[in-house]
DNA sequence: GAGGTGTCGGAGAGCGCTCTCCCATCATGC
DNA sequence: GCATGATGGGAGAGCGCTCTCCGACACCTC
């Protein structure tokens, strides 16, 4: 046991690498994080024990010290009080969660840092998810809230954690947020369909406690507006398929001759469709559509849905980069970025 | 600055508990882990001192020690040794990799554990999480693979990492796995489709290097032939919406009359559907179909799909736990499960 | 009352790393 | 020739926690 060999007893340290490189372990330190010159010669040497010695640095004891761990959390943040969902599936099955998680990944990838999937749903988890973050767990926090009364951001923005938003926060509060120009695009919208000839328009909203929905519906609007249809004809749902075929239902009964429709989201649009073509209308000879988003669901729908692009992807890749700024600079202020949508035409209008 | 007052200087510590408190920082933390009896008084009076000084556990201090993080690494690894996708966002985006993380999330947040999502597409990224997991940043790894050729799987066994995987490898590889029964499901479909008097039928399978696809069609076949059946049109897709239009196409013009298709999953079944009904072939009246999966894809068809389900979230949440057992106990032998899949009867077939 | 047994709190040694000092060496300037 | 930097490497002090010892004390048993 005691041969005074260095017996292997779990991975290897800087100090087995040190010992094998015949330098100290400050040195190896040095080498491995690039920090002062180190003689090439000896930094050759260093590289080979490393390789030698199969070495891997120990995550922990360098936060330890840094304070820095290289993941933030992408947390999911949702609806009420109520008691827990086994299964938070819904929401993650989301494609929409799929391109957030996609474009951080995509971002932090390269830079080393991995971001922690959470999921809070409940009072509990919601603190849970403070409370590890306190415990410098990750560095910072990238959160998506499905619910417009979530209290996780102001939660967030109160404990003064490094934290970025999807979409502008209902109620303002003092912490970073990445968003689209919901208006923009309701009037992109509009716009396509006024220039292809369509006078009797109606339209499928998102849940209106929601901002996002809000806008995309006055977006819409205004623009028809100035297009000289001052009333336009409103059905809300709830963002699911279901309930754009439902709305388009209601639609069709009370407005049997309207030829344009806009959705506020590709799954309700695709709903719509359905329900068109259940009554006999042809997509777009009869009655043109237009969704937003632009989904997988968008080329899922037959005809191929002409949509509003949600750069969903690029938005999650500027809330990562932005993070990754305020956890550089804490006093760094708060900002905003608002991306452009854009109307990418398929068939269906 | 040195009046011998406690200042405050970053988060509270043990240390900064136990003053306050009046004890030693080892029965801090008997209290914290609860491990060994403390004196109830005692008790009291250290919980108090957290509540007041704000404590939080430094996780990597404790990581340090115990070499245990509590994270696990949630990896889908991919296709060949290609460049790097800036976004893996048509990965995330998939319902049925949602599905998965839903699973796991719901049986680990409990455990306070927390999955750290990763993305393998390259030969350098696979290094990278063998890396990651070497560095002592995750417990373990669930890994999702998504193309036959994927070598990580080999690459964590040979590391002895712990390890569980979503389907059987191509290969065999001494790690764990959870699977479903993809014949028993493929039978469950044909033994519907027959009992509902469908005479004429086909398939649509996955790509055919995958032994989900070839199983689900082996099943299907095989189970046909029992009911006297031996020879089954069959055309080949690659779980795509657009696969699952082509396939159709195919057989409906090699095989007018066919009254029954099965399609190895939901999404192709569902570009099925819209194929039959441009060809004018009602659902279920002319031809009966029947998906695979149970995804949201099946609640989007008109008419709703029956579907085999699989149980994607109550696997997950089993390779969550087989996992964690792993974790704990290094040398758990390898192990598998195998899930039962179920026929959910909805109105196309 | 001596010795044994059990309970419970404290001391202190690390875990593996980073980073600040500090020192040795060598080129440079007047 | 000697002070003056610049350069490059080593020593060692922690970071905040866990966990093994160890000692103090109370309670039995004979």
């Amino acid at each position: 046991m005691n041969d005074g060999l260095p017996h292997v007893s779990g991975p290897p340290t800087l100090e087995d690498v040190a010992r094998a490189a015949g330098v100290s372990r400050a040195t190896v330190s040095r080498v491995i994080n690039g920090i002062r010159n180190v003689d090439p010669a000896i930094q050759e040497r260093v590289r080979q024990a490393i390789a030698l010695t199969g070495y891997a640095p120990n995550q922990a004891a360098r936060s330890l010290v840094t304070r820095r761990t290289g993941a933030i959390a992408l947390i999911v943040s949702g609806a009420g009080s109520g008691e827990e969902n086994p299964f938070p599936g819904q929401v993650f099955a989301d494609p929409f969660f799929g391109r957030v998680a996609g474009g951080v990944v995509g971002h932090l990838r390269p830079l080393g840092v991995h971001p922690i999937l959470m999921f809070a749903d409940t009072l509990e988890s919601r603190d849970q998810v403070i409370g590890y973050l306190r415990q410098g767990n990750a560095d910072g926090a990238i959160l998506v809230s499905i619910s417009a009364e979530d209290t996780l951001p102001k939660l967030l923005a109160d404990a003064s954690l490094p934290a970025v938003l999807f979409a502008r926060p209902v109620r303002p509060i003092p912490i970073s947020y990445v968003d689209v120009a919901h208006r923009a695009g309701g009037k992109l919208a509009a716009d396509h369909l006024v220039a292809r000839g369509c006078r009797r328009l109606a339209t499928i909203s998102g849940p209106l406690d929601l901002p996002a929905a809000q806008d995309r519906l006055a977006g819409f609007q205004e623009a028809m507006a100035v297009h000289g249809h001052p009333y336009i004809p409103h059905a809300e749902g709830n963002f699911t398929f279901a309930s754009g075929e439902a709305a388009m239902e209601r639609l069709l009964a009370e407005h049997p001759d309207l030829d344009g429709v806009f959705a506020a989201n590709d799954v309700m649009a695709q709903g719509a469709m359905v329900v068109l073509g259940q009554h006999g209308r042809r997509v777009p000879g009869d009655v043109a559509v237009v969704g937003f988003d632009d989904s997988s669901a968008a080329l899922a729908c037959r005809p191929p849905l002409t949509t509003v692009r949600h750069p969903v992807e690029d938005m999650a890749a500027e809330m990562a980069r932005l993070l990754m700024v305020h956890i550089e600079q804490p006093d760094h202020p708060v900002t905003s970025k608002i991306f452009e949508p854009t109307l990418v035409v398929r068939e269906s209008a």
